[in-house]
DNA sequence: TTTTAATAGTGTACAGCGTACGATATTGAT
DNA sequence: ATCAATATCGTACGCTGTACACTATTAAAA
């Protein structure tokens, strides 16, 4: 059985399960019956739930249902939900691997951009997750590490690099946020995001005293029916993208320090 | 009692109870014992418990606690969680109200920024609260207009100055979140940062295979001893801040398109 | 081969959550 | 004096994570 107290590194022997080939401290003995289930495949339907019904799904019961098991014996495999979801983290962080091209920083930070967009949106539970620490994996580590190459050799300190990182990785977790909420708003009403200003409209202008705020309402209605259209989805992506670039520009395009 | 379903306008009605001299739809009747509580002290508890102690101290039957009435007794006034939850929002952005210079655009940004590190800082309950759609009050609405004002006359679109305002929320959000989630990392653990990786060096070395992320160990090492540092607070702010206003640049200073 | 110890699986139960519902008490209007 | 409206709130329900005890299964030890 998982131990119940909070244990770190317990937890980092599971996030490490694959990448050592001997495991320096067992993770279970040998008696006992067999487990008729594996960590990984627990995870990997855990994701799945995650991924197509949303993390108020993610329950334990629901992914107990979802592995054909009894609430409780998931407990065998993990600690916690906490433990649970620190490895759906890692794990889907691990999809984002990859090396990224370094023959222009714009190239590397557009790919970087590229890659955590579609990662966000594969697994929206992600943003949700996002005031944890992340945690230390191989695939959270290996991600990091990839990414950071994009930022190596160009003249900055090692926390300036981290910050970089950290700035790129923020804007884009902000647009699939941003976009995601856009785009279920437009569903839930099952109206057209126009038919649901009509819809509302009246009550809005029952309340909001007129041309009191009146860059709100030109800038804010423009906006809205921009988002409620078909196009919009990657407009504010491709224009926070832009400023971004343009924004590590001169950090990066003219080294003011000593080149080492 | 306040009704059961879903019911936006009355939400709305309830956001902008002060607003207006005479309410177009009156909120209650005349007969019946009289309150003994208002909405605003019900908003202004609620929110005082949520900066003390955090969101997950925001339930219902603490708000209750803390006003000094039965659980159920708040259901006199709000409908549900939620509800109370979208007067804090707009309440606490009401805070964030202010006439921002317009000299430069540069200053206004910057302005607008520190506001909001503020307002975080003092409410760290907004950040969880980002993934619903902004409440139409007063608050928020009076904070989008004059928040645009900074932006206004640039020569942007309607579109375009909505996108820059959010690009630079965003990161204000999230610089706030991250600062927040380095702080609570370093408190829970009553140890210093140091410290603590002195602690569990013996884990992460046991399972990260050594020299096999090189750049993660030296620049995740060399950013982690910084922001365990007493200074490092606003590092990442005032980073990405600059790299905001370069970004911001090349589209407000020099406008490619007729002006207005 | 028998015994023993370890572990997998799970049923029950508990505290805490939001809140539906109904009973009661209090008030102004009739 | 009666009535209708409304504030308050006790109880209860379904949901959550999970502690705990019990059973069943397995490999090791005797």
């Amino acid at each position: 059985m998982a131990p119940s107290e909070i244990d770190p590194a317990r937890t980092l022997a599971l996030l490490w399960r694959h990448q050592t080939p001997t495991p320096p401290t067992p993770l279970t003995g040998k008696q006992g019956p067999k487990p008729s289930l594996t960590l990984d495949n627990i995870v990997a339907t855990a994701i799945n739930l995650g991924d197509q019904e949303g993390l108020e799904a993610l329950t334990m019961r629901r992914v107990a249902q979802q592995v054909g098991v009894a609430p409780m014996s998931l407990y065998t495999y993990v600690a916690h939900k906490q433990e649970l979801m620190t490895l759906m983290i890692d794990q889907a962080c691990g999809e984002a691997i990859q090396t990224y091209p370094t023959t222009h920083w714009r190239v590397g930070v557009t790919a970087i951009a590229e890659t955590n967009w579609a990662l966000y949106q594969r697994h929206p539970w992600l943003l949700a997750v996002y005031s944890e620490r992340p945690p230390l994996g191989p695939g959270v580590i290996g991600k990091y590490e990839h990414e950071l190459q994009v930022f190596e050799g160009l003249g900055l300190t090692d926390i300036e690099m981290d910050a970089a990182l950290s700035f790129v990785l923020n804007f884009v977790r902000s647009a699939v946020a941003d976009h995601l909420q856009a785009a279920r708003q437009q569903s839930e009403s099952a109206l057209s995001n126009q038919a649901w200003w009509e819809a509302h409209a009246p009550d809005l202008e029952r309340w909001i005293p007129p041309g009191r705020y009146p860059l709100a309402e030109r800038v804010g209605s423009a906006a809205g029916e921009f988002y409620g259209g078909a196009y919009q989805a990657h407009f504010a992506y491709t224009f926070g993208l832009q400023r971004v670039l343009d924004g590590l520009e001169p950090l990066l395009s003219k080294p003011h320090r000593k080149a080492e």
